[in-house]
DNA sequence: AAAAACTTTCAATAATTATTGAAAGTTTAA
DNA sequence: TTAAACTTTCAATAATTATTGAAAGTTTTT
């Protein structure tokens, strides 16, 4: 049975889905649902466009598209006689992912990297705790290491590379 | 200057830190230190040890313990002579990543692919915003099934694998 | 310089998520 | 079969996180 779909169903469910999905990455709803608005959107919008079609309050909607922003992945747009800013997000999936990765390299790996290096001056009696703690943390470290270098690779390569190398999988 | 750093503080830090990452990745604190404490015992520990050790009751150990079962990544361990069941996890970083991308796949990968799927069934007027919806969610439908099969791929395959992977990039 | 149009902030509140602890459930030993 | 040892559940509560909305701030226009 084919089953069609009311273009404002799919709006509707592809930016719930989105939300969802983003909360269970520790992304809030809202900036998760702004972002999929904006991604389904083909003129840049408004403050209160997003408002409205999302139905949330302007200081959450304010708040949420200057998240965006500092994640990288939302600018400003000036349209000629309106005052008011108009906000917009790359459409290219590919930019996106990169932009995201780059931004929680920096956010979060770099802060455990940190605690890895630190904790690797740990000193004491060799016993099984300690042997255990050096292993582990020191496994951890190299590893996360490698993840952290590729990210990076991969945050500043084209789409090119990328699709190359899923080939090569 | 070089800092030396007591075995407790260091895994004190460790599992603080392991803790907080946990939680902007949208996995609770409890269970990040639960993990990282075992993580870092030489010998599998009793739902006792662990609510003393992380100063947490009985209730949020069991049920963080048995979540991070169903995450495939602690197992039980029953000690001979002893009644109580003894919990660790497997301290190869690498199959613990390849676990939790596999878990990660299946839980978030899979319902979102699957909105996707649905969603390219919207139709109507050709006009531009039902274009730009058709693009947007036709890219990320074809990008996600990529890495879809990559994670795939990914937790499969052995150690080996992955770090001449690492190597050619 | 005053008003209008717009953006930002933030204390109060709501919603969500995590945690507790005691009671109920289960298994093993006496 | 009773008691003890242990595990699970779950309603109540606490902690955290998200959201609101109105006031304050800013910029532009008149």
């Amino acid at each position: 049975m084919f089953v069609s779909m009311e273009y404002t169903e799919g709006k509707n469910k592809f930016i719930q889905s989105w939300g969802t999905l983003g909360t269970s990455w520790g992304i809030n709803k809202a900036m998760a649902q702004i972002h999929a608005l904006l991604l389904l959107s083909p003129e840049a919008l408004s403050t209160e466009d997003i408002m409205e079609e999302l139905q949330i309050s302007r200081g959450n909607a304010n708040m949420n598209i200057r998240g965006l922003i500092d994640w990288g992945i939302v600018e400003k747009e000036y349209k000629p006689g309106e005052r008011k800013e108009f906000f917009k997000t790359g459409k290219d999936i590919w930019e996106l992912a990169r932009q995201v990765s780059k931004e929680r390299r920096k956010r979060e790996i770099e802060p455990i990297l940190k605690v890895l290096d630190q904790v690797q001056k740990v000193e004491g009696k060799e016993d099984a705790k300690l042997k255990e703690f050096k292993n582990v943390t020191g496994d951890l470290r190299s590893f996360t290491y490698k993840v952290d270098g590729m990210i990076d690779k991969f945050s500043k390569s084209d789409q090119n590379w990328f699709y190359k190398l899923l080939m090569k999988l």
